[in-house]
RNA sequence: GGGCGAUUAACUCAGUUGGUUCAGAGUGCCUCCCUUACAAGGAGGAAGUCGGGGGUUCGAGUCCCUCAUUGCCCA
């Protein structure tokens, strides 16, 4: 046998033990008698290199399958990557501009054959980086949005939404991203609070000599004004009716209307109206048949209609136009204003709301399965608190826009002839035969296939579904067997994006939940309480973590402080943690190892030891299984992390341990085995190389703990925990008076103890091994003096012939006097409260009658030693 | 502006239906120790008016009201 080190080495070990758990094949699943466990990983972007949220997330999941795997399921985690497609688009034009090409020069085909070519070549990073933590995925099944069979899936579920009135096409206001020149929906906006300026601008009456002042953040977009609206019980403005005004520096009239949608505090409580670039404005306008005049170009520069400043962009017109209406004197005043911007999630740049045809999904008819299946809890969130927000975005929902102006996605499926005429199939041949019916004239030359594609969530939104391909093949052996999947790990910033639709999808097309429970987990941030991000450029990288400390101590670092729903202030020091821990368990294993195993008699000492340990061990089993089933990952870990740290290695190795060159018996040492082997299991899931490791150097064996059982629990004596743990009390105690007194642990000392009630605590051989006693005697004869302290009403003494410091000892003992007064007047108070006795439940006033007792007793019995002590 | 949370030790968090000694854990900090598994360690220790105020109750960290601070979601 080689030498073991004194520090564990991860590096030498995972490479090892990820390769041979893909040799044997124990992340595969297929359908069997077995009762599934099923997890789809959350797809991350093809864009995406691992980060911390990453690790986070796909720890959680992979604790939650390894555990199921040793409980028997038949796990399958679904691993996959979904397209995004504004991202990828986004860096495969950068990518080919680098290189000279224009993305306009290019065909469809030719630019899809670039973005593919890209996504082949980085596409998989992410994936190959989980490897590196651990994740058991089934490799096999990896999925991508665009495949194939994911993507005819897409198709198929819009021609049939379609087909079903939940599909339409119209012109709405919608979210207009000018960077990418695309559509983006409601929750692709995210709404900030920004310093800007406020500009009250005056327009002349037509006329007349009179002005009417508005106020605005866009000045620029008055070339787009088609009228001035007041509220009808404004005082100030009841005489314009049936008035114009005219457009400063374009003179173009607009008429004055009323409608109370206007604040009157605001501003001049005149409001300019711009249906075209302002949702509200558009819904007045509406109402009012305005007209409507656009005058954005897609990429955020000013048209035609817009008669001054054409091709500039509007940020540079605010500017422009600023100084042009100082000089036209219809600048009354700019003031600062704090409001709130819609900056796009992808591109951050600032949205335009733009009227433009887009494709909705209408959500209304989706939503009610939706929130009723989460409000009964059918679908389980965790933590909870996140059923509100997601309730009061269904009851607030509205149609989703799922078209993009992008090439890189499904296309749509919708096909146009005769101009606007359209018909929805899945290709030009059956759309030909969809078409005839309305004109027999069409050929397939005349049909054009529209050119937007669909919104990335409209794929993600299947994916539980269509990673079994149960959109196209609705009933087929996989989906049957893995649907619904039990557990979606995730954060809350996707809740509507994703959790939320996926929850639609699947009552719509399976009549069933997608999974049983959503843990949401919290945001990873750096110390200042910075989200992570790759444009802050403050979150580590991940995989530099794991060469440090080893997966398994990244793993327990990011998990030990990572209750659900909570954000993650992440701290280095916690891999230390994670991987300190690694090391413990390390030499813990090395300790037993090293042990000479011999026939000898065992220690009563060890005996009891077991015998603790083995309800120890039972309880907090429990506990962990308690904490799993709750979702309470984190805490499931500290309960292991504690037994394995304070019980088996502080307390239960030292007891055990044969002092030095001495060999241990073989009832002991096979126990002790036993115990390691129950607790490596129990912390496989959290830490699985070393795991697997140590299982494998305790002896020779073929079977891995990857797939063993997970350790069932036998019922505990809680009352032997009990006395063992004041057994560990008395040891401190005497720890203490070592420390004060300065004698060495390796000088024997004796101990004798007095007690009121005589129930001998069965541990004392193991207070005698800790503690260094040669023997527990009974102190109701000692006179010697003494060095003594109390554990209940229990009285210890350590004979003690050097100078005890009498001041010191009557201080301490004053100190408890003062203490237990205060207790014994507590619960006193308590008791003579009449209404306390007649109210509170009896066995309450019980408990509290013994309290008193107690209290009494150990009262008087310091009293008497203080007596002595004086 | 509307909605939902949160506030407990220096930090990160537990604290079940109000009721045993309930004020906890981990980390950090302080003291001592290189003791023959581990200094990536061991033995101890200090540390909180449970955000403020009011109320309900025999009893409140826990329930109600209110204020403050803070986060998130939506507009």
């Amino acid at each position: 046998m080689k030498e073991i080190p004194k520090k564990y080495n991860p590096q030498e070990v995972e490479e090892k033990w990820y390769d041979h758990w893909m040799k044997k094949k124990y992340f595969f699943s297929s359908p069997d008698e077995r009762k599934s466990y099923t997890i789809v990983i959350p797809p991350p972007n093809v864009t995406g290199v691992l980060h911390m949220g990453h690790m986070l997330n796909n720890t959680l999941q992979d604790v939650m399958v390894r555990k199921a795997r040793m409980e028997g399921f038949n796990c399958c985690w679904v691993p996959g990557t979904d397209h995004a497609s504004i991202a990828t688009e986004a860096k495969v034009v950068d990518k080919l501009m680098k290189n000279g090409i224009d993305k306009k020069d290019l065909s469809r085909k030719e630019f899809l054959d670039h973005a593919w070519e890209w996504k082949e070549k980085h596409g998989g990073i992410i994936l190959e980086q989980l490897k590196k933590l651990g994740a058991s995925c089934d490799w096999n099944r990896t999925k991508f949005t665009m495949d194939d069979e994911l993507s005819e899936s897409v198709i198929d579920v819009f021609i049939d939404l379609f087909n079903k009135d939940l599909i339409y096409r119209g012109v709405r206001m919608v979210n207009w991203d000018p960077e990418a020149q695309t559509a983006v929906s409601d929750e692709e906006v995210i709404h900030k609070e920004v310093q800007s300026k406020l500009f009250y601008i005056k327009y002349k009456l037509k006329n007349s000599t009179e002005i009417i002042e508005i106020a605005t953040t866009r000045p620029e977009t008055i070339l787009g004004d088609s009228a001035i609206c007041v509220n009808p019980n404004d005082e100030r403005y009841k005489h314009l009716k049936n008035q114009y005004a005219l457009v400063p520096l374009i003179n173009r009239e607009i008429p004055i209307i009323f409608d109370d949608y206007v604040d009157m505090e605001f501003g001049s409580g005149a409001l300019k109206i711009t249906p075209a670039h302002d949702v509200n404005d558009y819904k007045i306008g509406i109402k009012h048949n305005l007209e409507i005049i656009d005058i954005l170009n897609d990429d955020g520069s000013l048209n035609e209609n817009a008669i001054l400043f054409t091709n500039k962009d509007r940020f540079e017109v605010r500017k422009l136009i600023e100084i042009k209406l100082k000089e036209n004197n219809s600048l009354s005043k700019v003031e600062n204003h704090l409001n709130s911007i819609g900056f796009s999630e992808r591109t951050n740049s600032v949205i335009e709301p733009k009227l433009s045809m887009q494709w909705f999904c209408k959500m209304k008819e989706f939503s009610k399965p939706a929130l009723d299946n989460v409000l009964n809890d059918n679908i389980k969130f965790h933590p909870k608190k996140f059923k509100n927000t997601y309730k009061h975005w269904l009851e607030n929902i509205k149609d989703w826009c799922v078209s993009r102006q992008l090439w890189w996605g499904q296309q749509i499926p919708a096909y146009y002839y005769d101009g606007n005429k359209f018909v929805v199939a899945k290709n030009k041949e059956e759309a030909l035969i969809l078409a005839r019916k309305k004109n027999p004239k069409i050929n397939l030359n005349d049909l054009k296939q529209d050119v937007d594609v669909l919104d990335t969530w409209f794929s993600s939104w299947l994916w539980p579904i269509s990673v079994f391909d149960g959109i196209r093949n609705p009933n087929n052996k996989e989906i049957n067997y893995y649907y619904p999947t039990n557990d979606l790990v995730t954060a809350p910033e996707i809740l509507f994006f994703w959790v939320a639709r996926m929850i639609m999808a699947g009552y719509e097309y399976k009549n069933d939940m997608p999974f049983k429970n959503v843990y949401l987990t919290g945001i990873v941030r750096d110390k200042l309480g910075r989200k992570m991000s790759k444009s802050l450029g403050n979150s580590p990288d991940p995989i530099a973590l794991i060469d440090k400390y080893g997966a398994d101590g990244v793993r327990v670092g990011m998990l030990l402080c990572s209750p659900a729903g909570n954000d993650l202030p992440f701290n280095e020091n916690l891999c230390e943690q994670g991987r300190n821990f690694s090391n413990k368990i390390w030499n813990a294993f090395r300790l037993i190892k090293s042990w000479k195993v011999e026939e000898i008699e065992q220690a009563k000492s060890s005996k009891m030891a077991i015998l603790w340990f083995e309800n120890k061990l039972n309880k907090e089993l429990e506990e962990i299984n308690k904490s799993f089933k709750t979702y309470r990952i984190s805490e499931a870990l500290m309960t292991t992390y504690k037994l394995i740290w304070d019980d088996f290695c502080s307390i239960y190795l030292e007891i055990i341990k044969p002092s030095y060159g001495l060999p241990i018996d073989k009832k002991s040492y096979d126990h002790t085995v036993d115990f390691l082997e129950k607790l490596l299991k129990s912390l496989h899931p959290f830490s699985p190389f070393i795991t697997e490791e140590i299982w494998h150097l305790i002896k020779d064996r073929n079977d891995d703990i990857i797939i063993s059982d997970w350790p069932k629990t036998k019922n505990y004596d809680e009352n032997l925990i009990q006395q063992f743990s004041i057994a560990l009390e008395v040891v401190s105690c005497i720890r203490n008076f070592r420390k004060e007194k300065n004698i060495q642990f390796k000088q024997k000392i004796s101990l004798l103890v007095k007690q009121k009630v005589k129930i001998k605590n069965i541990f004392y051989s193991v207070i005698c091994k800790l503690a260094n006693i040669d023997e527990i005697s009974d102190a109701e004869n000692n006179t010697s003096p003494s060095y003594s302290f109390m554990i209940g009403s229990d009285e210890y003494f350590i004979p003690y012939n050097d100078s005890i410091d009498i001041a010191a000892e009557i201080k301490k003992i004053e100190k408890e006097i003062e203490y237990i007064q205060g207790f014994i007047k507590i619960v006193n108070n308590k008791l003579s409260n009449q209404n306390f006795i007649k109210k509170a439940p009896k066995n309450l006033v019980e408990s509290e009658k013994n309290k008193l007792m107690d209290g009494n007793i150990k009262l008087e019995i310091l009293t008497n030693k203080l007596k002595n002590l004086k």
